[in-house]
DNA sequence: TGAACATATGAGCAAACGTTCATATACAGC
DNA sequence: GCTGTATATGAACGTTTGCTCATATGTTCA
């Protein structure tokens, strides 16, 4: 187990996770699924750069998305992805026990 | 919960985790404690570029080390580090549920 | 003290990243 | 068909990242 293919997606998984803009995408997902406009003004960037970082999120699977007449709408893949998200923010909210 | 300052705290989590070379530091140091020429073997990189990136793992507080002598013994910091891990790399190894 | 070994640090550089702007594509309603 | 709205894509950019080389610091033993 851990071989490299894995080690590689494993890296890919964080690396999706570890930029604060796709994060506060994630973790506006975890709660309901959002159109990319909806995206756009949690994040505060423009509508073209979570376009991008959609369809990054998308290509590593942890995104799904359905078309809703002009909206695209985006949801989290599976509950693996939010689980993740949790256990972060749980290890990053808690104090360092030394 | 989840404010700006944990949302920050989990990106450096997520992007220490990220990078190949720091997960199969952190993949061998769950294993056991190791020392920085032994991480170098085991990683593939200068000692020099193992000593930077276990500067970032310390600064994120994901490892911890001890002297022994002339060594520098490197372990994880704590089991939080060893779940987030094991989580991704079970989360990387399982098939893609559409 | 000095030599040998282990680790840490700083500078420099190529590659990757995240964003914006401009533009293309897709859909809905007239 | 045309117009307006929503989303996607490509180019370009400044910034960050990960590495190596050279060098400094620290520890042990003689």
């Amino acid at each position: 187990m851990a071989d490299e293919a894995t080690t590689t997606k494993a890296t890919d998984i964080f690396s999706a996770l570890a930029d604060p803009t796709r994060l506060r995408m994630l973790m506006a997902l975890s709660r309901c699924e959002l159109c990319v406009c909806d995206l756009a003004s949690v994040c505060g960037i423009s509508q073209s750069g979570v376009s991008h970082q959609l369809r990054l999120l998308r290509d590593r699977g942890l995104v799904a998305f359905r078309r809703d007449g002009q909206r695209a709408v985006y949801r989290l893949a599976d509950d693996h992805v939010r689980t993740l998200i949790a256990e972060g923010l749980e290890h990053a909210s808690e104090e360092r026990v030394s």
